[in-house]
DNA sequence: GGCAGTCATTGATCCAGATCAACGAGTATA
DNA sequence: TATACTCGTTGATCTGGATCAATGACTGCC
């Protein structure tokens, strides 16, 4: 799970395209494959802290061959919500027109690949293996995003932290029987904004969690989850 | 878009499934397609109020002949989040082993098509078309749930209100240039479980929309938006 | 058309988390 | 290794929406 994290810089652009085949195309011979998705696909390596740019006129997406990101969406008067953290080797949908300004932000250096969805979609529609994955992986999103509903709507701060640290520990965790350690590559801000919180309330529901036993911290981001099944016991799952 | 919330009958089961061949797979021979989705597609009649039942081990399609329904998620100690609602026309995708449990209840009577997400996908791999049509809508309802996500996370009783208006005038409202009639099908119960709010806050909330002018309201579900680019302002949009 | 039951509204009070404020701990730069 | 600066923690206070409570208005059923 280690590698979910990676980010030693991929060698150049041609070896993200590469890998975002092998990654979603497994069955396409790599040159064919690469001469469509060529001329629509922008690799790019994007310095942790920037914004990994694509059209906002229409939807695009972004496949992470390593690193991490934020995707977030802008209200008015500033507030931000972040609605989905992405790592190495998925698949980002960001959306174009929307009721808000969508923006993915990379938490560390990051090798990304953009596609615009139209364009992609086109190429997708001789190959239904690759359709089919798109589309899975879209179905997987959208339930992710529901789970991620019931805890904005329906949970309180604390339920919330835990229900995040469980998500965390399962994506990008080192599991350790039972236990799990993180190395948490966003900023309790970020965390916050993901959560519909702010700083404060999650640095306090830390200290809760670790009065509790459920949590060890160590300097800004390790995070050592003693009890995963507790966690989710606090997390308000049915 | 009247028809949007049709309950009368429909007059067979093989009916619904012929509605669903002709609104998703329009290139399809009916004979053909219905053939094939005839093992796997269940057609049903559903009564207001009662639990559109699908298989709850795996991931569901249902397709909406006519009537109107709530996907709702349950969390710990009862609490209950409402993800979507949609409308006659439109296919749901009901989450199957999660973090939490959904349940897809009808709000009106409804006629309805339950298909296994797996079995259904295995037939949409022979037709590209249809694969395609169920990405697209996969990922409307993605950044529907993602647009959904910031209100919750961000956004005050009255945003949320006004959000929530606006959507439903865009999807079941009788236009009126620049104003919008609505017939909600849904209790203020459903409102406030759908916006993470408590069914007084969403009374009080009508009452300040109604004092500012931009709500009008009669018995329990008569809505009138005279001013819908009012109502958007309010909204917290971007 | 009267009655029952559910749903919506309104008011009073409470509380979880926001906000405001100050301080401490990491991390980066010279 | 000192310095500056951002990030995280902790405390005090405030507030929007929840909760508790009571009343009023539809809807459906005899």
């Amino acid at each position: 799970m280690s590698n979910r994290l990676k980010s030693a810089p991929a060698v150049s652009r041609t070896q993200i395209l590469a890998e975002f085949v092998r990654d979603y195309l497994p069955g396409a011979r790599a040159d064919v494959a690469a001469g469509e998705l060529g001329h629509i696909a922008l690799p790019m390596r994007v310095a942790g802290g920037r914004t990994i740019t694509t059209d906002r006129t229409s939807n695009a997406f972004v496949y992470l061959a390593s690193g991490a990101t934020k995707l977030i969406a802008k209200a008015s008067n500033g507030r931000e919500q972040i609605v989905a953290f992405h790592f190495a080797g998925e698949l980002v949908s960001v959306p174009g027109k929307s009721c808000h300004s969508y923006n993915l932000a990379a938490l560390v250096d990051c090798d990304a690949l953009t596609m615009p969805a139209d364009e992609l979609l086109a190429i997708a529609r001789g190959d239904p293996d690759f359709l089919e994955t798109l589309l899975q992986n879209t179905i997987g999103a959208l339930h992710r995003c529901r789970d991620k509903a019931v805890g904005l709507g329906r949970k309180n701060a604390q339920e919330r932290l835990a229900d995040f640290l469980v998500g965390m520990a399962m994506r990008i965790g080192q599991d350790q029987e039972g236990a799990c350690l993180i190395n948490l590559p966003m900023s309790r801000r970020d965390v916050g904004d993901s959560l519909g919180l702010t700083i404060e309330t999650i640095s306090r529901q830390f200290g809760e969690l670790r009065e509790l036993g459920l949590v060890k911290t160590a300097g800004r981001s390790q995070v050592f989850l003693p009890d995963i099944a507790g966690l989710r016991n606090l997390a308000g799952y049915i």
